[in-house]
DNA sequence: AATAAATAGTTGACTTGGTCAAGTTTTGCG
DNA sequence: CGCAAAACTTGACCAAGTCAACTATTTATT
């Protein structure tokens, strides 16, 4: 039998309450770069897979791509995955990033097949400011916290995110 | 000088991506009930304030009301206020409620001015049920705690939230 | 009590983020 | 090659939410 949880629910939708608002008013600077939160999902997603060194067996991985394991950048569907995103969706972000020239795909016939997605340097731009004003507000946020309470925080956090089988104890932050 | 913070945010940035798709699997449920999350928390909003005794001055209180100090219940406005929301969509939300028998108007005009919202019996029970259905989830999200992780979760989110500012220090959790 | 000023509520028209279903193209493989 | 599967695209569609203009209700003023 299990035992009575009834404190901790009510602690926790207490605290999601509370943090839902907190997300939303994140999410307001968000939205004011003119880029949907979606989109913005998308941005930091692109920008953060770019280039790494990781690919994912049982994906759309070509010959090469397999072989070298190496990802070269997310397919459409990379995305609309990890996202929980409809691809139709998807693809008219993509589509819209591309047409302001944000995004290019790999296309070069020689080295590898089309589809993979990367950030130009405007995107990347675009990513890097998006990301300092989301770091402004955080930081806006724990200004007024000592070193010590900050350390805390951090701990703290983690150990939440643990506790409610975010990560696997090991699992690096960030 | 501002302490560097960049290790907090960085945590508190991974802390929200987890926390953003935790909010999404529990709102799913939510939304299977055939309410919009909106008005889920409309719901909410009118199931936890019905019958207070805490007139807030300055709002539209009527005579007898503000002479008495009793809240009959919020009147729209103080829902789209509290909720953030636009007062046009909150009407529609009202009259939807309104509509399938969940809501009422207190229209005697004998004791009162009209436009205090009260929920049925039934809009009672479709807030019970909402209630009972986010419970199971958060109940099932911490079913795999022991006792003293329960606690410690407990405890550690009543800290957080204060830390960010959620919660004067003395505040009750609940 | 009459009326002006303010606030609350309502309405319809509209925008837009997001979904669905039905194609078309690419890719993987025998 | 040629076929099956997966990825992608498209257009039609929907529903949540917004805006602006209007009506009704309350409160204040005299």
């Amino acid at each position: 039998m299990p035992a009575d949880r009834s404190a901790l629910v009510r602690d926790l939708r207490c605290f999601n309450r509370f943090y839902t608002g907190l997300i939303g008013l994140l999410d307001e600077t968000l939205t004011h770069s003119g880029f949907t939160l979606t989109e913005a999902r998308v941005l930091f997603e692109l920008g953060g897979r770019t280039g790494r060194i990781t690919a994912t067996p049982g994906r759309k991985a070509g010959f090469l791509a397999r072989a070298f394991q190496i990802d070269f950048g997310p397919a459409a569907s990379d995305i609309a995955g990890e996202l929980q995103l409809d691809p139709a969706y998807v693809t008219r972000i993509l589509r819209k990033f591309s047409a302001v020239g944000l995004t290019e795909m790999r296309t070069d016939p020689g080295a590898l097949r089309g589809r993979m997605l990367s950030l130009t340097i405007r995107g990347q731009a675009a990513l890097a400011a998006l990301q300092s004003a989301a770091d402004r507000d955080l930081t806006r946020l724990t200004v007024d916290l000592g070193d010590e309470e900050a350390a805390e925080l951090s701990d703290i956090l983690a150990r939440a995110r643990h506790l409610l089988g975010g990560a696997p104890a090991s699992e690096r932050r960030g």
